[in-house]
RNA sequence: GCGCUUGUAGCUCAGUUGGAUAGAGCGCAGCCCUGCGGAGGCUGAGGCCGUGGGUUCGAGCCCCGCCAAGCGCGCCA
């Protein structure tokens, strides 16, 4: 385990140990004990961490909260880390780090690398992410970057924390919405071959559609046309389809985005599965006819509303497909854990998930779906509607290629995915050179920097003595640099990536202050080495962070 | 009407799961280039945490009501 975990559970426990020696000895009563926890204070003068036990044990106990403290502090005993234990009123102790056990932190950080930061959360367990799961029957706009960024990057902490993490899109390559776009391209494919025809009422308008078919038209020409129509209309329709999905997939990999498995929806017909499951609702009696249409009652699960999984002409539903989709996740792959981004719109559709992966026998704790909420997009004043269908389509590729993968990232990330975002094109184009990703990548050359020049001078930080690393922006940047395995901690347990942009600007603005500070390659012959050895750990901290984040470590801008 | 989410500085947003004097960026008013990258550092002004109650030693955070915004409430996905 990290260092700096292990030290914060020792103190717990050296809490707990006190807390129970006290009861031992009468003077406190054997009430419950309240969760034993610490945190960071937000002044520095009360410490590195700081517990506020005693208040709660003054409700429990009704004795004076500054007597138990004082009482427990007396009773920590020493380690190697802890400098000093206060009591601070109304009933706070405040734990201080020993500046030696700090500095040595530096050469711990060096000596992990790569992995530094790394926690053993998950020990092993395996946790399958989806997201994006774009249908395939239109290009990818803004708001689907945020849900493929914030699971992207999900990912890669998940990872951090110990999990075996697999990535995964679903295909919607099935139902009413692949016929409907079948059709349109075969019109679209028609009538640039000069045959007229007309759009089906409901179809996809947007001009990427006029694209696909002239693009299909070039490479393999009028063939389509000579086929029976449905026969034309699906094959046709397959490579259609094919072409979509590698144009989402390119569009992906433009924002550092990839997959382990893409997986098609289809598939579960094909196999069976859809059939297993169904067969299994239906003995477990979580499925009714009424209306001509089979329902799964949710409702006897608590949910507001039944929801039908067979249509009245025998087609299953997107809620039918996902029901086996979940199974197949669940069950036949096994998975302990699975997370899905949905975008707001598919809110809604929680619910009835839940329910129906209780009703398969899964605990529903073990779903967990993250809400991505809407992303407006406007030109300056103007707003800009987004619909597949009108055609009238910002596309993440134009959005990618106009601010760049790296702010694009920073700046999908730097919300919780609770709140909606306004994404102002014009504003982000304008101030991409005051965007926050600069200062944070500038942080990482100005570091590629200095060892360069430390290289060219023939210094390193070999046989450094980090012990002499006492000034405070010295002390202020190892402290932010500690936190980085709590910080994957926090993001892995409340799958909550936002926090790792705010960490990011601040660990760049403790470095950017040392630096302002504190000479590194100089004619010391003591502190060079010792900075060179501090300034490589904030390299190994901040490339580690912008890595999670899915962002690039320049050398230089 | 019901459900989910949101409401914190002029603007955009954090707030470590109930703790000490509520923070950051942008903007605004100033200051700092005889040294490793000024895409930088430092200082200041700016707050009834939507609103009204409640819970307790203690509430931006928990409970109830109300107001406002977004999304959902299909045999669409």
């Amino acid at each position: 385990m990290s260092g700096i975990l292990a030290l914060k559970k020792r103190l717990i426990e050296l809490l707990t140990q006190a807390v129970g020696e006290l009861q031992q000895q009468g003077k406190l009563p054997a009430v419950t004990l309240p969760e034993i926890n610490v945190e960071h204070p937000q002044q520095p003068e009360h410490g590195d961490y700081a517990s506020s036990l005693p208040l709660k044990l003054a409700r429990s106990t009704g004795i004076d909260p500054l007597t138990i403290a004082s009482e427990i502090a007396d009773l920590m005993v020493a380690t190697p880390e802890v400098g000093s234990v206060v009591v601070a009123p109304p009933g706070f102790i405040n734990f201080s780090l020993k500046n030696d056990w700090l500095t040595g932190q530096v050469e711990s950080i060096l000596a992990a690398g790569d992995t530094y930061g790394n926690i053993d959360l998950g020990g092993g367990s395996r946790v399958q992410i989806e997201y994006v799961s774009v249908n395939p029957t239109g290009p990818l706009h803004v708001g689907h970057g945020r849900g493929a960024i914030l699971g992207s990057t999900l990912a890669n902490v998940l990872t951090a924390a110990g999990y075996q993490v697999e990535r995964e899109y679903y295909i919607n390559d099935s139902g009413r919405q692949i016929d409907n776009f079948r059709r349109s391209l075969y019109v679209r494919y028609q009538q640039s071959l000069g045959v007229d025809s007309e759009m089906p009422t409901e179809g996809y308008f947007g001009g990427y559609v006029v694209d696909l078919a002239r693009a299909i038209v070039a490479d393999e020409g009028d063939r389509f046309l000579k086929m029976p129509e449905p026969e034309a209309v699906q094959k046709l329709g397959e490579v259609g389809l094919a072409r979509m999905i590698d144009s989402i997939r390119s569009d992906l990999e433009l924002l550092g985005v990839g997959f382990d498995v893409w997986f098609s929806e289809q598939s579960l017909y094909d196999s069976g599965q859809y059939q297993k499951v169904m067969a299994l609702l239906q003995q477990g009696g979580h499925l009714t006819e009424k209306e001509g249409a089979t329902w799964f009652t949710s409702t006897a699960l608590g949910d507001d509303k039944d929801n039908v999984v067979v249509r009245g002409d025998g087609s299953p539903t997107y809620f039918a497909s996902d029901i086996a989709y979940h199974y197949d996740k669940f069950v036949s792959r096994k998975f302990d854990r699975v997370i899905n981004i949905w975008g707001a719109d598919h809110q809604g559709h929680i619910s009835r998930m839940k329910a129906v992966v209780g009703a398969l026998g899964i605990p529903p704790e073990q779903l967990q779906v993250i809400i991505s909420q809407m992303v407006t997009l406007r030109r300056g004043d103007e707003l800009v509607r987004v619909s597949k269908r009108s055609g009238d389509i910002i596309t993440l590729r134009e959005l990618v290629e106009e601010v760049g993968s790296d702010a694009c990232r920073f700046f999908f990330l730097s919300r919780s995915a609770d709140s909606q975002m306004d994404f102002d094109l014009e504003l982000a184009k304008k101030e991409s050179a005051d965007n926050p990703v600069y200062y944070v990548q500038y942080a990482h050359a100005r570091i590629a920097s200095i060892l360069r020049l430390a290289r060219e001078r023939g210094v390193s930080g070999q046989g450094g003595d980090v012990s002499v690393l006492v000034t405070e922006p010295e002390l202020t940047l190892i402290r932010k640099m500690l936190l980085l395995p709590e910080l994957v901690e926090t993001v892995a347990e409340t799958l909550e990536p936002h926090h790792l942009t705010y960490y990011a600007v601040d660990l760049a603005t403790v470095f950017h202050s040392f630096y302002k500070n504190c000479r590194v390659v100089s004619d010391d012959r003591v502190l060079t080495p010792a900075r060179l050895k501090l300034v490589e750990a904030a390299k190994t901290v901040l490339s580690r962070t912008l890595g999670f984040m899915g962002m690039t470590a320049p050398e230089k801008m």
